[in-house]
DNA sequence: TCTGGGGTCCTAGGACCC
DNA sequence: TCTGGGGTCCTAGGACCC
């Protein structure tokens, strides 16, 4: 696939001349909230999910750097944040005299829909600047820009990149533009917010040297740790390490993360394919013991992920729950049908029966999943066009059900005679 | 960092098949 | 009766990302 126009006269060198742009939004939501609210601009913003205005809970989606300053983060309960950084308000309302107004910043919650709406604009600028795009999340993107720039005026186009979203749309973005995916989204992380880091294809090493293991995609806490303890403390450490311990120790991902420290990654650009699942969970304020309260929980999650599915026209043949006991166990459950099916009483049914075991003890958290996705016949004008594939049958969804309570003996191959 | 929600990919063992 | 080796699917858990 992808064989776009190349430059006449290059030779398959090929996967050196690629140029890969990572275009990364600067705390998105609170950007997206200073969009409709003007006088957020410049002051410390929360986005809270889970949150509600004037309480307590919920957890911080996306903290502005002027909340930052105060030492909220991601992920920090609000709880937290608020005692660190107090609502603004507050000291509208006149309660707290003693704070100083410099001191306090403003929560909101999450509103997807309207950051969602944002994001589609962003989107149409990013492929109005690329052949290729590939949308990791709502606020980042990968740009395959190779036919549209050169090395040498790769910053200018840059540039004219985040200037565009940001006169157009009104929030900044900071952009990597390197050889390699795994080397672009480092890039853009450089300087962020508002950065533009262009690493050229002879740069690449000696940008990456000095930088710490974990800031290397898909080194989390685990694994820079263990790296640690292996010796390797940066990326040039792991770039000039020997490679079999890695893959002893880490399997395929060590010798992907020996790669990755060196900028080798030969990943195109491509466009997202169809998700691979679809789930929803909710938290309780505290763990719950009650059988009743989980199941209404676990009903309405069912409801919710069906219905999902059903608006993305997609069947699922896997359906699945996820119970978080105390202190914080993930305990994961999930029975696949013998064909995909469509069928929101049946995900209810399935996900009470597999959550039957977790009925006597505490719970804090219940989720309901479906997977092993198909998206059939009623599928929007999607371009992938892989020829071959559009004939898939309808499933028949019956089938499926009759073997839930007996399950079949294992169908061998029924539907998988597809491949070009 | 006592913990919110929606995802992806990988691993490992067991069942089952040939 | 005991013993191979290769492959696929399923489930559960873990790490990671945004």
């Amino acid at each position: 696939m992808s064989d776009g126009p190349r430059l006449p006269g290059v030779e398959d060198g090929d996967d050196e001349d690629r140029i890969v742009c990572h275009v990364d939004a600067d705390c998105f939501y609170a950007g997206c909230e200073r969009l409709r609210e003007p006088e957020l601009r410049g002051e410390p913003v929360v986005v809270g999910m889970g949150y509600e205005p004037g309480e307590t809970i919920g957890a911080v989606a996306t903290a502005s750097y002027e909340a930052r300053e105060f030492g909220v983060e991601s992920a920090d309960a609000i709880s937290s944040a608020l005692e660190a950084l107090p609502r603004r308000a507050a000291l509208d309302e006149g309660d707290e005299s003693d704070l100083s107004r410099a001191e306090t910043g403003y929560y909101r919650p999450v509103d997807m829909d309207y950051y969602e709406s944002i994001a589609a604009e962003v989107r149409e600028i990013l492929h109005d600047c690329a052949d290729v795009v590939r949308e990791v999340s709502i606020d980042e993107a990968y740009l395959d820009v190779t036919e549209r720039t050169a090395w040498n005026v790769a910053d200018g186009f840059a540039r004219h990149i985040k200037d565009r979203i940001r006169r157009e749309v009104g929030v900044t973005v900071s952009v990597g533009v390197a050889a390699s995916m795994s080397t672009a989204k480092i890039a853009s992380d450089f300087e962020k917010p508002d950065g533009l880091t262009v690493v050229r294809p002879d740069e690449t090493r000696e940008f990456l040297a000095p930088l710490a293991v974990d800031l290397l995609h898909g080194v989390g806490p685990v694994t820079a740790r263990e790296l640690r303890e292996m010796g390797l403390e940066t990326a040039g450490d792991v770039a000039t390490a020997d490679p079999e311990p890695l893959v002893e120790r880490f399997g395929e991902r060590g010798r992907e993360l020996y790669d990755r420290a060196r900028g080798e990654d030969d990943r195109r650009v491509e466009p997202k394919g169809e998700p691979k699942s679809f789930s929803r969970e909710s938290a309780f304020a505290e763990p719950v013991a009650d059988p009743e309260p989980k199941y209404d929980q676990i009903e309405a999650l069912a409801e919710a992920v069906a219905d999902r599915a059903q608006r993305e026209g997609a069947l699922y043949r896997t359906i699945g729950v996820k119970a978080v006991t105390p202190p914080y166990d993930v305990n994961t459950r999930e029975r696949s049908l013998s064909g995909p099916v469509d069928e929101p009483d049946l995900v209810a049914e399935i996900a009470r029966e597999l959550c039957t075991e977790f009925d006597d003890v505490p719970v804090r958290k219940l989720g309901v999943r479906v997977a092993n996705l198909e998206f059939a016949a009623a599928d929007q004008a999607s371009l992938d066009s892989w020829e071959g594939e559009r004939v898939d049958t309808t499933a028949e969804s019956a089938v499926a059900k009759e073997s839930i309570d007996e399950p079949e003996p294992p169908h061998g191959q029924s539907s998988l005679a597809d491949f070009s």
